[in-house]
DNA sequence: CCGCGTCTTGAACAGGTGTTCAATATTATT
DNA sequence: AATAATATTGAACACCTGTTCAAGACGCGG
């Protein structure tokens, strides 16, 4: 078993000072995500990874024990980060006494940092699928990794729309997360049938008319 | 090779006309529409399919060729239904004068036929599912069967918004289809962090909260 | 009855799957 | 420099994958 198979071997930036032999294992991780984003869970096979991270296969199973436990590693690696993101949202939100432009800060810190993963890597795909399989019960990864800051969105939307119901809270809650989940596992359909002139590879620009629209179809209620 | 392995075996509601045989074909589509929902595509072993389905695999291969061939027997089998059920939509949207009018009854013209298919076996998390698998370009799948009618909700929505640009219409487009696609993929995680509050499987419900708001979405800017 | 086209069956195929193991190489510690 | 700890390697494991094949069962018009 290697030195660090356990949960903190990547907690923050600390680089540098683990062992030069480290490299393999990051390396596998990095093609990991990108072969996953591409074929799938079910669809990708250590080999697949191993040979193009230039390992044997065995050097995999040495380090993260199982093929499960290697998806459980990517999402342990990227998914802190995003919920960083989203908590100092919600924060920099709350400072916003007005309602309606709180409402406008909470859904950014929703949509603004997981678009953003579409020009960092391959991670996004990886999660806009993940959260759409069954099998995801079973993983526990949501459950897990994403449902206490969901949560904290949750709340903080009813804050801004005190007359909703929760019923309500929550289809616009799922409504805003299947949209930006859908753009962020967009293999290129968007910019196909629109010749261009939407593209999601394009996150800024995407951001802002996805925020346009749910916000506004968040305030037709509370209008 | 079979006596019909061909296109339009399925195309109506034709029923006993064809030999008893054709029940162990009919029994396979089946079973194999609901462990690939389960499993995914690539995640579905034949042998799941020919286990459960009660008969041996070289059946499988004998009626539909090829794994792939049997996964595109599915859509074959369900997307025109919807495709059609849109298309009607779209004619009674367009009785309507009235533009603001019209716009709701064309998001319901997009919603309402998925929505239900939550109600009606699992073909909506197959669907949902192969939207988001880059694999489907490929198998175009989407592009074969999807497109003209997309195209024809775009048309139909700029339409209704004659000045939003062309980026606008397909950003807004892509938001429903995005909400629409999540409902119907999810996997329970809903209903849990709403403690039933919220739930797809009702969806009537799931359809006018949805429509609520992204057709208040839609009139960001119109109005 | 036969013969014919359509289904059905079990066995086998060649190749791929994740995982394990003992042996070796590399690095860190004393 | 010697020793212990950690990484790396290639081979092998037992099992599962989709597909093929020849042999048989079934229903039906002659």
């Amino acid at each position: 078993m290697p030195k660090t198979p356990s949960p903190l071997s990547q907690d923050a930036d600390a680089s540098g000072t683990e062992p030069k032999s480290e490299k393999a294992r990051d390396r596998i991780l990095a093609v990991a995500e990108e072969v996953i984003a591409e074929q799938g869970f079910a669809g990708t096979s250590l080999r697949t990874i191993a040979a193009r991270a230039d390992v044997p296969v065995a050097l995999i199973s040495y380090h993260f024990g199982s093929k499960l436990e290697l998806y459980r590693s990517i999402f342990r690696l990227r998914v802190p980060t995003i919920v960083g993101q989203r908590q100092i949202g919600l924060e920099i939100a709350r400072m916003e006494s007005d309602l309606d432009r709180r409402l406008e800060l909470v859904v950014r810190a929703l949509i603004v940092p997981m678009l953003g993963l579409r020009n960092s890597g391959h991670f996004g795909a990886i999660l806009a699928r993940e959260i759409t399989e069954p099998a995801n019960v079973e993983r526990g990864i949501f459950t897990e990794m994403f449902d206490p800051v969901a949560r904290m969105i949750l709340t903080a939307l009813h804050e801004c729309l005190p007359d909703w119901s929760k019923a309500e809270i929550h289809y616009a809650y799922n409504t805003m997360l299947g949209a930006m989940m859908f753009f962020m596992a967009d293999t290129g359909r968007i910019a196909r049938l629109s010749d261009g002139a939407a593209d999601p590879d394009r996150n800024e620009e995407a951001s802002q008319h996805l925020v346009a629209i749910l916000v506004a179809g968040l305030r037709h209620r509370a209008r």
